[in-house]
RNA sequence: GUCCCGUUCGUCUAGCCAGGUCCAGGACACAGGGUUUUCAUCCCUGUAACAGGGGUUCGAAUCCCCUACGGGACGCCA
């Protein structure tokens, strides 16, 4: 069998879209998979609505979600120009073997592709005028996610513009010939297009690729697919809210794809091992944030210390915690306890804060319902005199400090928790409590259980 | 309107091709509880689905047909 070559072929005439993200992602995969090649192909044939930086964005977005092409820009490969508006050249070549085979035809400024089959008139109720339709043969793909599928065109449709400028449906199968394309993998939305294209494969004289036609991510609520309008579609609003990648990616493959053994994380070499076009489900998926952001909380904890380490500099860097000056080893062992319990690095701030600012704010909420039980002030004076005895600040004496003051005044370890937390973090939710006053050390803790007692 | 595709918990899905082991499994979300340590981690429990109807069969979530519903295409956009 001859080497797999995929394409992702997008319009770069927007924002980098999730759908699109997850069409290059399948075809990524395929190609990782099967040893082929990945091909980006930029189909920008209408200049009206195609602009450079939403180029930058989509190749900012496949690196940033570590896509990486074998052909196309930057990279270059043997069968460019990876741009169609370069191509025009062998479009028009392409467009003379249809007129010397009768296929092509001039109507209206434009030209059209030519279908064979007998021909009448009819009314269309869609367009709401009389046409010309023609019955030609169905044609037949083997999609290789929905098996069988038949349909017949019925309408010669236009392969160059008035303008002179070749449409979608004839460059996307030229260059696929030209490419060398084995398969394309694609949204289900071309489904219904493909039967032109494999009129035009045909006419050129070739056998159509193989068809992989992916379900569409619909919008999480209301009907419809997800546009580039809905909330959470666009690829840059993780890139900026500091998602993982990987973890984006992650979700992506669950939408529509998995590994049928009830597992959802997984590394990507994983899942390229796994992944089959037959594999793919049938059925559109609807898109769902939490879901997607429960994958990046999981990612964010599996992630070795040092990754996270590097990732949360920067973000607290620029939530002006951090300056260069901190203190290297005191930042690890913050970052380490907070680890496991951030659900998003952009939550790492508000969680975290405390730790480098000594005059922060007291949450409304956990003040009042953690003063308001029991008899708060006693038992932060009982802490407070315990720890300033203590010799050791370690997590597990004072674990030990805090049981045996329970024991001693009758309460629950929680009382002395609960106010303690408020006292050193100003919140009631937190990394471990004996971890966080171990970080902190002696002297903060102490300052800080004094601070809360001047003020209730 | 025409054509094409689809339909398992609210959502993502496993199971379907090779019918019995499925009074349908996992995950997110939600609700309750636990960890005599808070909590956003962790653990446990609960709610919750084979779209409907017909057929084939000893037996159907699984095979066939119909209906309903959902999605897509029908651009001199891609």
């Amino acid at each position: 069998m001859s080497q797999v070559r995929v394409r992702f072929a997008p319009s770069p005439t927007g924002s980098f879209h999730i759908g699109s993200a997850r069409t290059a992602l399948f075809n990524w995969l395929y190609a990782q998979h099967t040893g082929g090649k990945f091909i980006l192909r930029i189909e920008d044939t209408d200049k009206e609505r195609n602009t450079p930086e939403a180029l930058q964005h989509l190749i900012d977005g496949m690196k940033w979600l570590g896509l990486l092409w074998d052909e196309g820009p930057e990279v270059g490969g043997d069968f460019g120009s990876y741009f169609q508006s370069e191509r025009k050249d062998v479009y028009q070549v392409y467009l003379k073997k249809l007129r010397d085979t009768d296929r092509a035809y001039d109507k209206d400024g434009a030209v059209f592709f030519r279908l064979e089959g007998d021909r009448y008139q009819a009314y269309d109720n869609f367009k709401k005028c009389e046409v010309e339709k023609v019955k030609a043969e169905p044609q037949v793909i083997n999609d290789l996610v929905r098996g069988k599928v038949e349909r017949a065109e019925e309408q010669d449709f236009v392969i160059f513009r008035k303008n002179g400028e070749p449409v979608f449906h004839f460059v996307n199968v030229v260059d696929d010939i030209c490419m060398q394309i084995s398969h394309v993998i694609r949204g289900e939305d071309h489904l219904s297009n493909t039967s032109k294209h494999c009129e035009l494969f045909k006419a050129f004289g070739h056998t159509p690729p193989e068809f992989a036609h992916i379900p569409l991510i619909l919008k999480s609520h209301g009907s419809g697919k997800m546009s580039k309008r809905d909330e959470g579609a666009l690829i840059d609003e993780y890139q900026s809210r500091n998602f993982l990648p990987a973890a984006v990616r992650n979700y992506l493959c669950l939408l529509g794809w998995s590994p049928k053994d009830d597992r959802e994380v997984l590394p990507i070499e994983e899942i390229i091992q796994l992944f089959s076009l037959e594999g793919i489900n049938k059925n559109n998926a609807r898109f769902d944030e939490k879901k997607m952001s429960f994958i990046n909380s999981e990612h964010l904890r599996h992630l070795p210390i040092d990754e996270f380490i590097n990732l949360a500099k920067p973000i607290l860097t620029a939530a002006k915690l951090i300056d260069e000056n901190i203190d290297t080893d005191y930042l690890n062992s913050v970052l380490k306890i907070c680890q496991e319990k951030v659900r998003s690095i952009d939550d790492l701030p508000s969680f975290c804060n405390y730790f480098f600012n000594e005059d922060f704010d007291f949450n409304e909420k956990a003040k009042n319902k953690i003063l308001k039980k029991g008899e708060p002030k006693s038992r932060l004076t009982e802490l407070l005199n315990a720890i300033e005895k203590l010799e050791k600040f370690d997590q597990v004496s004072l674990e030990e400090l805090v049981q045996v003051l329970a024991g001693k005044f009758d309460v629950n370890t929680g009382a002395y928790i609960h106010t303690g937390r408020l006292a050193v973090s100003g919140t009631n939710a937190g990394p471990s409590f004996y971890g966080m006053l171990e970080v902190l050390g002696k002297e903060k803790t102490v300052n800080r259980i004094n601070r809360l007692l001047e003020i209730i």
